[in-house]
DNA sequence: ATCCTGGGTTTGAATTTTGAACTTAGCCTG
DNA sequence: CAGGCTAAGTTCAAAATTCAAACCCAGGAT
């Protein structure tokens, strides 16, 4: 009932008024991450998807459909010149948009997990500058985390 | 084995070399996720994660294990005034910074999932004026996500 | 005619998740 | 001091999910 300690920096919400909350129900599983960043990468094709990542295929079938039928995936045959009629899995615009969250999330593994090797990471296409995912005002000027609280948007100014 | 289009936005790295891949092995859960966002929330208590996201106590007390030992979380006795002593959980600095990739799946689902009512987002403390996830370059103007790709960063200039 | 391949579905066994019941430890009350 | 209460778990059996392997099917290639 209570809260637990008096460190509220975030005030809090309820969940169904919170994108995080919708969002943890579409991403959080062990898979879905993963086939959404093969299709990040160009991998299109169910055969190709699962062979990367070893997801078994009826888990795959079952994670595409899900994906298809929340927006996020869209299917569309293709014919390779010279073969039969195949299909290729792609992003939608609403899948397109996990861009941000997905780099974030690198940007993140990168700087605490183990990696193997170097890591890889977002660069400017022109210049191949490093690039990193921080927060914005409307000017487009940089916020520190610290600064920063959780409010209603319908009625911030 | 071969690329399946010529769509090559992003080029290919082996997962192992991808803090993506392991970040979604750390949050590719369910419950992870949730209870994630509620010690963001400063929900600290074993009961008061429990009730409010509603994950069963065995569940809870597995996932709570696993992100000690990734170092995510820690746990530390507290006692509260004339009470005998209890456990809170708070997030490590590790944990604490998934908070980007957190507002990006926020803003993510506030964007493009069916939200109960108005949605909730990150503001400026100071004046209320409201915040978004953007990616940056060194000087810290921002880069749009189709000028982007992905590179080796050990070698990026 | 038969084989091969991509894109699946089915199946039954192994694993995980779930909710309910039980445990533990210490404070508080009578 | 006996008994109750609560937070924080643990244990257990039943239910749901996942898994790997087998099977299916359509069309092209041999």
């Amino acid at each position: 009932m209570s809260n637990s300690t008096d460190s509220e920096i975030i005030p809090r919400f309820p969940p169904d008024r919170c994108g995080l909350a919708l969002a943890a129900g579409v991403l959080g599983d062990k898979w879905v991450l993963m086939i959404i960043r093969q299709l990040f990468y160009g991998v299109a094709r169910f055969e190709d998807i699962r062979a990367e990542i070893g997801v078994p295929k009826s888990v795959l079938s079952a994670r595409l459909s899900s994906l298809i039928e929340q927006g996020i995936v869209a299917k569309r045959p293709y014919k390779p010149e010279g073969g039969r009629t195949r299909y290729e899995y792609h992003l939608s615009r609403t899948g397109f948009d996990l861009a941000m969250s997905l780099l974030a999330l690198l940007e993140w593994g990168n700087r605490h997990l183990d990696l193997a090797g170097a890591p890889i990471g977002p660069v400017r296409r022109s210049d191949r500058s490093k690039l990193r995912v921080a927060l914005l005002d409307e000017e487009g000027s940089e916020v520190a985390l610290q600064d920063i609280r959780l409010a209603d948007l319908s009625k911030s100014c």
